[in-house]
Order: C-alpha cells, then sequence, then structure tokens
RNA sequence: GUGGCCGUAGCUCAAUGGUAGAGUCCCAGAUUGUGAUUCUGGUUGUUGCGGGUUCGAGUCCCGUCGGUCACCCCA
C-alpha cells in the first residue's frame, strides 16, 4: 500500500528530527512567555467558511460524517483560536501569549516545501494594540529560528504593513472598499511584468513604476519605526529588513505584515503572520473586540533549510545523536546468569538509565557491537565474575570489575 | 487545477529492444567471554500498476497511480 499523496511515515529517525523541531519551538515559546493550547483536529465546515467566504474549501480535507455533519480536517488555526478566546476571553488576563503546535491538513498538490500534512507553530498575542506587541512577536519568531542553529546570514525578516500601502492608495485616490483588490495587485507586482501590473492598475490610475517605487523605498513609516527601534535595543535588528512587496494573501490583515525568508531564496517563506485586529470581532459576530496579531512556521521548510544550513545541520545531528544514545548495555556473557542480569537492568531502569540488553542468547562479540551500534556509554558484563560484573567504558575500552550491589553507585561516580 | 521530467532489491544506482545486475544494508559464519577493518556464505524483485506494438519490452507507445520541479495558491 502507498501513502497517500502528502503524507509522511514518520520512522525512528524522522520522527526524532520532526521532535528536534517541536520541542525547540516549545521550548522558546515558553521562554517567551507564551502557554500552550490546543483544539479539536475535525471541525464543522462552517467555521472555516465564515472566515473566508468559499475560495478555500477546494484547498480542504472535508467530508460528511455518519451523523450527516459537514466537517473538515483542520488547515490552520486562527479559526479555532477565534471561537475559543470569543468564548472564554473574559477569563484570562491580557494580553494573552498563546502558542499551538498543530497538525494541519490541506488538499493542495505537494512539492518542495508543501505537503497535505504538516506541523506549524503558531504564536499569538492577543488583547494589546501597541508595537511593543509586533517588536514582541517578531522577537520570538526570531529566536525560534536562532534556537536551530539559524543565524543573520541564514535568514530575514521583511517587515511591512498594510497601513503603508492604505495611506498609498488613499492619496492615490483610491476608496477603501477597493484595498484588498489593490493589495492583491501589489502581492503579485514583483513577480508579473510590469505590463500586466499596469493593466490591473489602470481603474485605480496608478502605475507599476509608482508602486514598484514605493515598494522599494526602505524608509520605515512611524507605525514600523518603534517595533524596528525596540527590535534593535534587543540587539535582533539584523534581523529584520524593511520591504513593502510583503502584503501577504489574506483578506484579514490589518495592519504590520511580515515574512521570514532564507537568504539564499531557495526555500518557499519559513514563516508569516501580522496584525488581524478585526478577526476576533468578525468571527464572534463583534461580541469581542479586540486587537490580535500572530504568525505561522511550518516544520517542512524549516527542516529543508537545516538540512542546507551546515550549522544547524550539525547541531541537529548533534542532537540526535544524544536523543537517540543509550547509556548502558547489559552484556549477558552467561546464559545461565540471564536472571541475575534481569535485576540489575532493571535496577539501573529504575535509577534512570537508559538501559537496553538482549532478549535471547547471544555471541559476546555480537552484544558489544549491539551495544556499540545503539551509542550506548557504557556496557555492564554479567558472567562467570558474578557476583562481581565488568563496568566498560566503550569509548576508551577501560574495563573495571565491581560488585554487582554497587552498580549503580559506581556509575553515578561515573557520570 | 495546468505543464516538464522521473519510477529497477530495504537504500543508492547499472543493464544497444535479446538470460535483471553491482554497491550498501541486513542475517549467519571465520578457536569456548569483548567492539573497527578484513574474509566467506546467504535473504531480497510480478522492473509502480494496466493495456498495446514486437519473434522478444526494464527499454518503444497509450492510460493510470506515485514522486519531483515550475505555474496557481499560500491560512
Amino acid at each position: 500500500m502507498q501513502l497517500l499523496p502528502g503524507f509522511r511515515d514518520f520512522f525512528p529517525d524522522d520522527c526524532a528530527r520532526r521532535n528536534y523541531i517541536l520541542e525547540m519551538w516549545r521550548a522558546v515559546a515558553r521562554r517567551y512567555g507564551f502557554v500552550e493550547y490546543d483544539g479539536p483536529v475535525l471541525e464543522p465546515m462552517a467555521l472555516y467558511e465564515k472566515k473566508s467566504g468559499g475560495e478555500i474549501v477546494g484547498q480542504l480535507f472535508d467530508f460528511t460524517d455518519k451523523g450527516a455533519r459537514h466537517v473538515a480536517m483542520r488547515p490552520e488555526m486562527t479559526p479555532t483560536l477565534a471561537r475559543m478566546v470569543a468564548a472564554r476571553e473574559r477569563d484570562f488576563k491580557k494580553p494573552l501569549k498563546w502558542f499551538c503546535v498543530p497538525q494541519f491538513f490541506r488538499y493542495e498538490k505537494q512539492q518542495r516545501g508543501r505537503l497535505r500534512e504538516f506541523y506549524q507553530l503558531n504564536c499569538d498575542i492577543i488583547g494589546e494594540a501597541s508595537s511593543a506587541a509586533d517588536a514582541e512577536m517578531i522577537a520570538v519568531l526570531i529566536d525560534m529560528l536562532r534556537g536551530v542553529g539559524l543565524g543573520e546570514k541564514d535568514f530575514v525578516v521583511r517587515l511591512s504593513s498594510r497601513t503603508a500601502w492604505q495611506e498609498f492608495f488613499a492619496q492615490a485616490g483610491g476608496k477603501s472598499e477597493d484595498e484588498y483588490e489593490f493589495f492583491q495587485i501589489v502581492d503579485k507586482a514583483e513577480r508579473n511584468p510590469p505590463e500586466k501590473t499596469d493593466a490591473a492598475l489602470a481603474k485605480f490610475s496608478l502605475t507599476a513604476q509608482q508602486v514598484l517605487d514605493f515598494m522599494r523605498s526602505k524608509t520605515a513609516t512611524a507605525e514600523l519605526a518603534p517595533i524596528l527601534a525596540d527590535l534593535t535595543a534587543r540587539g535582533l535588528g539584523g534581523f529584520v529588513e524593511i520591504d513593502y512587496a510583503i502584503v501577504r494573501g489574506l483578506a484579514y490583515y490589518t495592519g504590520v505584515v511580515f515574512e521570514v525568508f532564507d537568504r539564499s531564496k531557495n526555500e518557499r517563506a519559513l514563516a508569516g503572520g501580522g496584525r488581524y485586529d478585526k478577526l476576533l470581532s468578525l468571527m464572534s459576530d463583534g461580541k469581542v473586540d479586540l486587537p490580535a496579531l500572530g504568525f505561522g512556521m511550518g516544520d517542512v521548510v524549516l527542516a529543508n533549510l537545516i538540512d542546507d544550513t551546515p550549522a544547524a545541520k550539525a547541531q541537529l545531528d548533534a542532537w540526535l545523536a544524544r536523543e537517540r544514545a543509550a547509556d548502558v548495555y547489559v552484556v549477558i556473557a552467561k546464559e545461565e546468569r540471564r536472571a541475575e542480569a534481569l535485576g540489575v537492568v532493571q535496577q539501573l531502569r529504575e535509577a534512570g538509565h537508559r538501559t537496553d540488553f538482549p532478549l535471547t542468547a547471544a555471541k559476546v562479540g555480537k552484544q558489544f557491537r549491539t551495544a556499540e551500534q545503539l551509542g550506548a556509554r557504557l556496557t555492564v558484563l554479567i558472567g562467570d565474575e558474578w557476583p562481581q560484573v565488568k563496568v566498560k567504558t566503550l569509548a576508551t575500552r577501560e574495563e573495571v570489575l565491581v560488585d554487582a550491589g554497587e552498580v549503580l553507585a559506581f556509575l553515578q561516580r561515573k557520570s
């Protein structure tokens, strides 16, 4: 049987690599004072239709359940988060700093950096309108990437704002109801040929040249300047660049938006996010009106970039080696001593040593080879010497005879 | 959703239209209780699947499934 397209088996090594990223995300988020939440993997289809109309429906894993409910595997977290916050918003002190590491499902054709199933870190700050929240959000994002060994040479946060484009559009005489259409044109202006952009902009009496000129101006607006100052004060200024080419595709973004790219631009965006100050009100039919911002970062592109960045790869490999290494391998040299060996194994395990041993009789040479392959630091050989055992440090090949009752204490001294 | 390229052993890959192979991995062994290397032996395939052309198809053609890259989209 083949896998479904875009889905992954996680063999132990794959699973360890995934956990490396997920554990780092959680560690950094907590370090920044974010708390973890989660929601259902399956949601009513209506939850996603409410926010975005119907166009994303084609990219959902949706079906009718046995109770005739139209349901969808979650493709994103924001609607769930909005529902949760709207339901119990008054229980929590503002601002909320929440994160989540959900698995998402999107029915799209897979390609590099995009599968039909993936993990995505979501960080959100809700109930804080000041630019300090934007800076905090970008800072945690930067440290997520630094946490896996990526540096200023490897990635850059491209910071922009829809507010800046709103002002640009308004000054050119544009109406606010046309804003979203205008944003879409801007979003594509770098990729499309100028003639095409000119044609699209004609109805607004604008030209591609005007848009591109503004896009390439690197001056921070009054909205963005304090964010840059905040990040610079943290020593993180070098990770951020103003880039008005970033507008993001979604309709609900209201102000600051940002995306993270690898410097070589070999990969898709590593992360993206921004302010969505009106969304909670929209999702809760006006019951809850709180400013909010957040970002998402997927595991697939990040894993690709780690693999392609030597320093990050080395850090990952070192972590993997530690992660899978056994601590002690108990060698049963005389099968008649298996009962005694089992006692020692149990004792070691109860003391917290990661311990393994041969389940069936095997030659001593083979057992040492297995110990080596498992990455064990020590072997405890049990045989004719009983009630003494031989403790060997594999790296140095040094071997010591120890009373069986003293093994634990001996290992304690060795570590 | 559209298009290009690709699909052979668990993995990496060979094989002019003419008997499906190598390396690696794994397993066993090479003086009774000590790890690398080395040596010997062994397991593994409806050549993704289904049709067609041909005396003969891994190879050519069509379809299909899967992979990959680009476009689209990107929550």
